[in-house]
DNA sequence: ACTCTGCGGAGAGGA
């Protein structure tokens, strides 16, 4: 039986003497919780009583991972009574898992064999961009290919022009590294055709045909398939598995007659991911694919690229024991220190990286330190920031347990799924690769949309058959996909990634031991921020985005321009882009929402004119992220080196997300100055990724409104933006005059969130109203809209999540405002709670704009009715940020209404002082 | 208690 819960004690390893001579235990005190059975909520299981589990020999080794609070799994127990109490040991069955929710990758695992702190080193400073890796991910695409029937020489070249601007970068030519693959695919093409006698062998007494050729795609191979288990908590993608074995494709050489270690500690990993999918394996086959070819192996009889070796009982164990290390690493938050391992540090590729690592951030190392740490703060900072990362990091985590800890419904409750859809049908596209069809049987919403990667899978993600696939294309009816493998696809879950994590952390390691001393001198407040005065007015009408332009043209370090509600911060952005690209600089423009990189992408495109063409913009970002009408400027992937190569460096605006920002191409360039707009909604380390590529930055943003949106409570809820305002004002300008409101609506806003300061940039717009529309009359209104901000009372329906009264009186408010000739176009509709939203946007004309106040920042309407939803009291985390206020009051150009309970509004003081200017 | 956007999935190699 399996046995689980939560280690409740200190764990001590003690040895015995047993018949079979000395030999270790420990006893570990767990309270228990159930295990198996989705569905099922685990804490309702709980006993609070601990029992006694006992690890013996080698799992002694995880035991001493465990802290008290830590989970664990024991499969295969046996009970054990012990002076009539029941305890649990562990039998020669037994793996004992640390923390099995905790998904460690396979090539985590590789990493940590060979040293720990190897393993710490690629996480915390990124793989960059190189030839030896490129070509090994285009070998092993090709092997893909091969495995699903494509031809090789038309795979080759698919595969190469696939890479075209990585290609670019690194200064290869198409036709050599063509050449390149195709020496390693001779030995893959070698060794499946040896495969093919053999599977032939096999086929043929069951079939009866002989004749027909081998075809890998209908042999018992299957390619690239992503695992999960949730036992042994690994997952990963074996290159291949050949009649349930696992065969992985190495490009580089090895000419021992064993594989090497790791090699096999990656293929046990995917046996164990196998077995718990239903398989049993004892053999897995590493290829090495720049040994000689097969025939001078008759010589030499071991340089065949084919190593097969078979997988004992002990391995596996010793690769379940070491991803408990990990585990029990990444829970704790501890950084490696290679004395886990048994590496030795001079045979070591990172060695010296290893040693400036250890020795800048003070970090205990075996390999030793060099260079002087740095600073105190600085280390400090990194403590503190690259802690709050791995917080980040547990909490994605979290998303993966849930992917079995749910259930079905759960998920879907939780719009992390889409399930019971229908299965249409399966198409074959080339490459082998799949197009999946699926019919939609309920209207559920889900955070699932076009573009993403999901797990799509006949019934559940992780026991049932699964496959990682892209949306393609996602509506109300159905959905497509494709995938490599044809999964009858019932249902879809979000598949979380660690991606933007992994860009934070690296952001963090590359702004501190990589940035620029005078960068860091501002940021750790050793020095100010210096300006150069350009002696030239940029803006002739508006004296503080004059300065911005200025201070962000003249900056040496850095600028500051906080810009409220509708002040035309993306203008200004766009005028300091001009000014840096006409005196010959190269800027990277950057935020971190794909829609807020195009809208000012878009202000760029409107300010540079004519001059376009000379000054070259480029796009960097994915299809689906990307706006339709700047795709002309988004810069492909594929295609032939140089010329890819060209359009990014050629470009003198290069407008990219700061999580692109920090991918291995953005990673290759350099600009004079790096302009960040929506600064407040970014983390400090998402930030670094933008202005680590740029000598001097700007960032543009409002702290009063949203900030920025992390999974755990730390540290990355202050922007990058904030802090720098706060630390050297004098490198900021507010942008103080708006061109968005009346008076009288942003008289509140102003008042309260920005000292008063905030007012119209021009008589015009202190005093529109609903008139000034064409066919509007306001005298057409009842009486208490006529003012250009109204309050609506609504006692609300008591519920916690949406309110069916005020959807109504929102419905009929909208309706009043049709019969006064307001364009439903012109209307928004604002909630706190994506409830309230459904519940509004099925009551409501479909050209009405309704969406949650975090999303729709960023954008305005000539009116805008606002549903707090709140009865009784304002309790909740939504009300509790007066951000939220800010960003709702200040979307309307003339007329606001707040639709609400105002008893429960009047509880609350800014809330109070809210309701009192509305009704005045 | 709620809000929710990003990302070439994971892994690719070098003695």
């Amino acid at each position: 039986m399996d046995v689980r819960g939560t280690v409740a004690d200190e764990v001590e390893v003690r040895s015995v003497s047993t018949s079979y001579g000395e030999t270790d235990l420990a006893e570990v005190q767990l309270v228990r919780t159930e295990t198996g059975a989705a569905g099922h909520d685990e804490r309702s299981l709980e006993d609070p009583e601990p029992t006694t589990v006992t690890l013996w020999n080698k799992w002694t080794e995880s035991a001493e991972l465990l802290e008290p609070g830590m989970e664990l799994l024991v499969t295969d127990a046996e009970t054990d009574d012990y002076r009539g109490e029941t305890r649990y040991k562990t039998t020669g069955e037994s793996y004992v898992v640390v923390e099995p929710s905790f998904l460690v990758n396979v090539t985590a695992i590789r990493n940590w064999t060979e040293c720990p702190r190897l393993y710490y080193l690629n996480k915390l400073s990124g793989v960059p961009l190189n030839y030896p890796v490129v070509k090994g991910t285009l070998v092993h695409e090709v092997f893909g290919d091969l495995l699903r029937g494509r031809e090789l020489e038309e795979s080759i070249d698919a595969r190469v022009e696939e890479r075209g601007l990585q290609l670019g970068l690194l200064g290869e030519d198409p036709e050599s590294v063509a050449e390149d693959v195709r020496q390693n695919a001779k030995a893959i093409e070698g060794w499946l055709e040896q495969g093919r006698l053999t599977e032939e062998d096999r086929a043929a007494p069951a079939a009866g045909n002989s004749e027909r050729a081998f075809s890998p795609a209908e042999s018992s191979w299957r390619s690239e398939q992503l695992l999960i288990s949730e036992t042994f908590g690994i997952r990963g993608r074996a290159d291949a598995i050949r009649r349930g074995a696992p065969v992985e494709l190495k490009t580089g050489k090895n000419l021992k007659k064993e594989p090497r270690f790791k090699d096999k500690v990656q293929a046990a990993c995917y046996a164990l991911l196998l077995e718990e999918h239903g398989g049993s394996v004892d053999t897995g086959t590493l290829l090495y694919t720049k040994n000689s070819a097969l025939d001078r192996n008759e010589e030499t009889g071991d340089l065949t690229p084919a190593k097969e070796f078979s997988m004992g009982d002990g391995l596996l164990k010793y690769v379940v024991r070491l991803r408990n290390e990990i585990a029990a690493a990444e829970v704790a938050g501890d950084v490696p220190t290679g004395y886990e391992g048994n590496a030795t540090c001079e045979y070591c590729f990172e060695q010296d990286t290893c040693m400036v690592v250890s020795g800048r951030l003070d970090q205990e190392s075996k390999a030793g330190q060099i260079g002087q740490p740095l600073p105190a703060e600085e280390r400090e900072y990194f403590e503190r920031f690259s802690g709050a990362i791995e917080a980040e990091r547990r909490e994605v985590h979290r998303e993966y347990a849930k992917l079995w800890e749910q259930d079905a419904q759960e998920r879907a409750d939780d719009d992390r799924a889409l399930i019971d859809l229908e299965f249409v049908e399966r198409r074959e596209l080339e490459a082998g690769r799949w197009e999946l069809r699926a019919r939609r049987t309920g209207g559920a919403s889900s955070k699932l949309r076009e573009g993403d990667l999901v797990l799509a899978s006949d019934g559940h993600p992780v026991r049932g058959q699964s496959e990682l696939a892209r949306i393609e294309r996602l509506d109300e009816d159905g959905v497509v996909l494709t995938a490599d493998e044809p999964v009858a696809v019932t249902r879809l879950d979000v598949y979380p990634s660690e991606l933007t994590t992994d860009r934070l952390l690296v952001a963090l390691h590359d702004m501190l031991l990589k940035g620029d001393e005078r960068r860091k001198d501002v940021l750790f407040d050793r020095a100010n921020p210096e300006f150069d005065a350009p002696d030239e007015t940029f803006v002739d009408n508006n004296d503080a985005q004059d300065e911005a332009v200025r201070k962000a043209v003249g900056a040496r370090d850095c600028a500051l321009i906080h810009g409220p509600p509708g002040t035309g911060k993306t203008h200004t952005i766009a005028r300091a882009v001009r000014a840096m690209v006409e005196r010959g600089e190269r800027v990277l423009l950057s935020a971190f929402t794909n829609r807020a990189v195009d809208n000012a992408l878009e202000a760029v495109l409107e300010q540079l004119g004519d001059a376009i063409d000379e000054h070259r913009v480029v796009r960097v970002g994915s299809e689906s992220g990307v706006r339709e009408d700047m795709e002309p400027y988004r810069l492909e992937r594929a295609g032939d080196p140089d010329e890819r190569l060209a359009e990014l460096e050629d470009a003198r605006v290069v407008a990219a997300t700061t999580a692109t920002c920090g991918s291995r191409v953005m990673k290759e360039q350099s600009f004079d100055a790096a302009l960040v707009d929506e600064a407040a909604q970014l983390t400090e380390p998402g930030t670094f990724a933008a202005t680590n590529l740029a000598e001097r930055f700007v960032l543009v943003g409002d702290h009063e409104q949203l900030p920025p949106v992390v999974r755990a409570e730390n540290e990355l809820t202050e922007s990058l933006f904030e802090r720098l305002v706060d630390l050297h004002p004098d490198a900021g300008v507010m942008l103080d005059r708006q061109y968005r409101m009346n008076q009288r609506i942003q008289a509140f806003p102003s008042r309260e969130f920005y000292d008063g300061t905030l007012r119209p940039a021009e008589p015009e717009v202190a005093g529109r109203t609903l008139d000034d529309l064409e066919g509007v009359s306001r005298e057409a209104l009842p009486a208490d809209l006529r003012d250009p901000v109204a309050f609506v009372d609504v006692e609300g329906d008591g519920s916690r999540y949406t309110d069916s009264e005020e959807a109504a009186r929102v419905a009929e408010l909208i309706d009043a405002y049709e019969a006064a000739g307001v364009d439903r176009a012109d209307i928004g509709v604002i909630a706190p709670f994506r409830a309230q939203v459904s519940e509004l946007s099925s009551r409501v004309p479909p050209e009405v704009a309704v969406d949650t106040v975090d999303r729709f920042q960023g954008s305005s309407e000539e009116v805008i009715v606002v549903s707090f939803t709140a009865t009784g009291t304002l309790e909740g985390p939504i009300f509790e940020d007066y951000r939220r206020i800010n960003v709702a009051l200040t979307r309307p150009k003339r007329a606001l209404v707040l639709v609400g309970d105002s008893r429960a509004l009047s509880a609350d003081p800014v809330y109070g002082r809210m309701l009192e200017w509305a009704r005045t």
